[in-house]
DNA sequence: CTAGTGTATGAGCTAAAGCACATATGAGTA
DNA sequence: TACTCATATGTGCTTTAGCTCATACACTAG
């Protein structure tokens, strides 16, 4: 994989990778909602839904749409939700096992 | 999408998010390879490997083996480096465009 | 125009991440 | 055993992310 492509990467995974942002997206589904839906759906403040959601928008994830007073937030379609599944289900299946508590690679020669 | 989904995938978002452990993952590719590698082909400091490498060991994504004096590290399989190539392939075609270098949307109501 | 609602922004705090230096551990070798 | 190489860990520093409070902005209704 190239630079270019860690370079386009990170910056989305690093976005997806706070709880609340992907619960954002989670909350708005295949749906455009206005900011309120959200702060309903999550029990985050507003002025919270409103930090993440700038990144939402500066990582291109979601786009804002006036509709009179409110603004509603959209995906632009619902692939990236099945790229989670699909990553969802690799790490069920492929994923190695999580190193047992605290292995301290250097103290334990456990590994073989 | 799920609660329990949006806890087991943030934590793996997040470790993907930090640039040089996407390059390391990068590096590695489909082959097992040994720190020291891992140092050469990136550039950084051996402390540095070491350190994200204990992230991308608890995230489960990368296994260590000892062989001999060495460690080396593996992925457990392709399929996270084609997940990698789908959500890339998706960011050309269906993001949104990035907004117009800081559009305040308090200032401008440009948004239809 | 004024008041009220919905949403974004700015300042400031706190916790965590990323990094390097020094050092410890573990394996191989003489 | 002692020495060296490969890698991990501990400590401390600096930067950044996440959060909240207060406030500004955009729109609507009266």
């Amino acid at each position: 994989m190239s630079v270019d492509k860690v370079n386009k990467l990170a910056p989305i995974f690093k976005t997806l990778g706070e709880p609340n942002r992907l619960r954002i997206l989670c909350s708005l589904g295949l749906d455009c909602r206005p900011v309120s839906d959200i702060v309903k759906a999550t029990g985050m403040t507003q002025t919270n839904v409103s930090f993440h959601l700038r990144w939402l928008r500066k990582a291109g994830l979601v786009r804002p749409e006036r509709r009179g007073a409110f603004i509603y937030y959209c995906l632009p379609d619902g692939e990236l939700l099945e790229i989670f599944d699909t990553l969802s289900a690799w790490l069920d299946l492929k994923r190695w096992k999580e190193e047992p508590e605290e292995t301290n690679l250097a103290k334990n020669s456990n590994i073989k």
